[in-house]
DNA sequence: TGCATTTGCCTAAGAGTTTTAGGCAAACTA
DNA sequence: TAGTTTGCCTAAAACTCTTAGGCAAATGCA
């Protein structure tokens, strides 16, 4: 029987194309296999079950996210180093709103703990440092600007802000101005 | 045979039950028919399909939560109606993660504008009132809103502050406090 | 009250997904 | 080249979703 070559390598990122095309809930194994012009029950060897799937995707979306934002971070500071991360997030939920889906699966303690998420949360935290807030405020700070990016892509993601003005570019632009305003403005305890 | 007395609001009902205890995702027309003693045929002449069912809990969801809101928020203004508002949402998080899960479900356009969801918008307007911004920014201002408690109820769900300091209650506080000095202080455009 | 209609839940059945167990042949390895 | 490992296969069971058609209970009407 002719080897195609699969491995859990080359699963994941098929599953993340998948779910660009056709959303991350629609990330099938039967579908995968489909794909790959194999059958369902070959896809076992190298993945778990379906959940492990989708875990590993999620992980996969951390990891090339976090990788761009380091890049684009790099060299930056203040609002600048805000806006470049803010917008590498948003870029990358147009761009690939299946990984980016992904990239939000609830994942359990000891895998969040082992993934890129706590890359994202250094550089939040380096970029901080630009705006010289105090150590609890600190964490406060990281929370909300998650938050925020985190729900505005699903938000926008989810079609929120379409077909209304202004319009959701123009939206994230002064949100940033917004947040950018209130770290330099952080109110006291 | 006996009759069990099935209809489309008690299924929706059970379902948002049924999504608080075991999560959203798992919610399905098997489980619900199993918990009513039923055949799972029988539920296809209260709901259309599966999808159906889960939009009908999300809608239901959004419903449940404007009440709360708009309880939470007459007669209140300013800082005193943000925070209102605000705790009503991540309270309802906090009792009912799996209706809160529904409420972000991704609507169709049409469904969409027919829920809950406008007036939900539309409270948060009336809040901005308190804080005098010119039209433009009202949206964005809404929209950061939206984004940012829909954000944090989403990544406290999956248990994104746990098991760091501060807790998840006072980062929440301080979130609220930043958010109503960005709004007394929104920067000009 | 008796009859017709509607309605609620049923059985049956087909299609799709998930997962496990065991087999055979291709690809490495010595 | 022989032995081992590995990759994909077939088979089969369990589950979910969905449609079609049937029977009996509930309801409405004379």
């Amino acid at each position: 029987m002719a080897r195609v070559g699969l491995s859990t390598e080359r699963l994941v990122r098929a599953g993340a194309e998948l779910a660009d095309e056709v959303g991350f809930e629609q990330v099938t194994v039967s579908e995968l296999a489909r794909r790959f012009g194999v059958k369902v029950a070959s896809l076992y060897s190298h993945v778990k079950n379906s959940q492990d799937l989708k875990t590993r995707i999620a992980l996969f979306a951390l990891e090339e996210l976090a990788d761009l934002s380091a890049d684009a971070v790099a060299g930056r500071a203040g609002k600048d180093a805000l806006t470049a991360f803010a917008n590498v997030y948003r870029d990358y939920a147009h761009a690939h709103p299946g990984r980016a889906a992904a990239a939000r699966l609830r994942l359990d303690p000891e895998t969040a703990a082992a993934s890129a998420g706590v890359r994202h949360a250094q550089m939040m935290r380096a970029i901080l440092r630009g705006y010289d807030l105090p150590e609890p405020d600190q964490t406060d700070a990281v929370r909300l600007l998650g938050s925020t990016f985190h729900g505005y892509a699903s938000l926008e993601g989810a079609g929120g802000f379409s077909h209304s003005s202004p319009d959701s570019e123009e939206s994230w632009t002064r949100i940033l101005d917004a947040l950018d305003s209130l770290l330099r403005n952080w109110p006291a305890r």
